[in-house]
DNA sequence: TTGTAAGCGTTATCAA
DNA sequence: TTGATAACGCTTACAA
């Protein structure tokens, strides 16, 4: 591992002045020919390559990095997110530097430091359940949330229709004749789970139909903990005929443990699910384009870190509902 | 957007020298209680961060800084991967730069090219299908390959059984009785194509069977493109009775192929798939720990960064057989 | 224990 | 057109 070679090595090497070799490297034009040649050839010859980290330390000149702050890298969800910034990302010649909460707001909150330290340019963030009113650093550095609107101040975000997605969702299992419909989510406070637990919660008020608590299950994190909960739900007093999943680790769970149990529930839920065509119960997908998600808050966080300087907007993606085997 | 506190301003808020204030924040105990604190109120008035850029800019210091480069950030083994990536680094207080080179060599140069100017601690890498040999960059930044082992260097590499377990799947599909085998995968000169072709071939080969080169289409990349190809075999002369899939993308668009077109046709593969238990054919899957990938890459990539030099290694993982609805 | 001075690799400024 | 010089914010070396 040996030491790089730098622009005065480069100066030295071509008998040229290291300003010289800055304007050669960026492309200014007021350099002669002869000169361009000889630092060309210093630096083809000692391999040189420019120091991003010096050439950001000057105020004022951009890291050429985004961060994006997640719940979980693996997650589907938030990978095709990933997926749509890091696109947008690489046509703007940004980097992007992905981290995972975990769904922890001190993790989140640690994260964001960091990368306010580092400098990066802008910042995605899927906020973690919380209130985010003393982590406003919108001053410091352009903010876009994803997901979810944080809780306490106001923002620029880019969210799905989880409320009326959800009611759609709930209204199918009803139109279909279940009226105990089962709820599957997570943390209940974050706002694109409360968003969809309500439209569940209006989809029944709507029918006349009163809330079954024991038929709610939330703070459930993995597939695994959602087939649980489904096994719970089958073998009590009154079981419910039909499910409605929060997300698509809900979705897998409940799945997974229908077929299991060999019993026929007819489910509905939140985000795509990989092979849903290939599953035998009846099944309605509220999907959405997760990595347009990605890209469109991308966008708007470049649109912020250019200058503009409109109020906080909040936008909506649009939802598709598809329904297999019905 | 107001300019961000220094060093400096803290220092002269506090009333002290510079050195004192970065003592205070690099946690060095030889600094009075009284003068401390002076220092840690002028750092939360003022809102001070220290400036990361700044004090990685000195030779020698890291800037705690890994980059993952993959094909493509949406596809759920490199984010599985990304995932344990991540992990491992976080523990090392390191933050991680994911970028997707889909599948083409140059962006992979070039990406490597800019990590290197960003002086990131290590790298690694899902090498492109192309001769490597150029591209050895091992000499400034350690290095670990992921999935596929680079042609024409040696370097550090995490693998999976490819040869072997293509074999043990294929020779599954021959147990069951068939002959007529197809092979759908992407691009044969990648390593770890090339050794799932390759165990393709020897289970043929050992059950003394010859290749039928019309059941044998790679360079498909996604779902789509498989699922057409299995479209044009079923509709063929002699269609195949059994398929192969090269990694998890060909796989699901096998078994959608097969859900339109109603025909059995039983299948082997490698990666895991969501709800591949559900799955009404007779299915057998090569799977594996994608995130244990990632984190024992990066492990290996840690040590190397602090120091170890060995020999390059390749550490392969092990593969795990599962057979539904056999 | 404290602070001064030098320098990391680059670019902006400005004088030649 | 060129290049010497001074920053950028921080840390190491060294002196007080």
């Amino acid at each position: 591992m040996k030491r790089k070679a730098t622009m005065r090595d480069v100066a030295a090497a071509a008998n040229v002045g290291v300003m010289t070799v800055s304007r050669v490297v960026n492309g200014d034009q007021r350099v002669t020919e002869e000169r361009r040649r000889r630092v060309h050839a210093a630096i083809k010859e000692l391999g040189f390559q420019p120091n991003a980290t010096a050439r950001a330390l000057r105020p004022g000149q951009r890291t050429a990095t985004i961060a994006l702050i997640i719940e979980d890298v693996s997650n589907p969800f938030y990978s095709a997110v990933a997926h749509g910034a890091e696109e947008v990302a690489r046509r703007h010649q940004h980097l992007v530097i992905v981290s995972a909460t975990r769904r922890d707001w001190k993790t989140e909150r640690d994260l964001v430091t960091e990368m306010v330290r580092r400098s990066v340019d802008g910042l995605l963030i899927v906020p973690a359940p919380h209130d985010h009113t003393e982590l406003d650093i919108a001053q410091s550095t352009p903010v876009v949330y994803l997901d979810r609107v944080p809780d306490g101040i106001e923002a620029d975000s880019v969210v799905l229709p989880n409320e009326s997605g959800a009611r759609e969702a709930v209204g199918w299992l009803l139109g279909r004749g279940h009226t105990r419909i089962a709820y599957l989510g997570g943390h209940p406070d974050v706002r694109s789970g409360a968003g969809r637990l309500g439209g569940y919660r209006r989809a029944l008020c709507d029918a006349g139909l009163t809330e079954r608590p024991e038929l709610i299950r939330s703070n459930l994190h993995s597939a695994e903990q959602a087939a649980d909960a489904v096994q719970e739900l089958l073998v009590s007093e009154r079981p419910p005929t039909a499910i409605f999943s929060d997300n698509n680790r809900m979705s897998v769970g409940v799945l997974h443990a229908l077929e299991k149990s060999g019993q026929t529930v007819e489910v509905a839920g939140f985000d795509d699910v990989e092979l849903a065509s290939l599953v035998r119960t009846p099944l309605l997908l509220v999907t959405h384009d997760a990595v347009e998600l990605g890209r469109q808050a991308t966008t708007l966080l470049f649109e912020r870190m250019n200058g503009l300087s409109t109020p906080p907007q909040t936008i909506t993606l649009p939802a598709v509902v598809n329904v297999y085997n019905g």
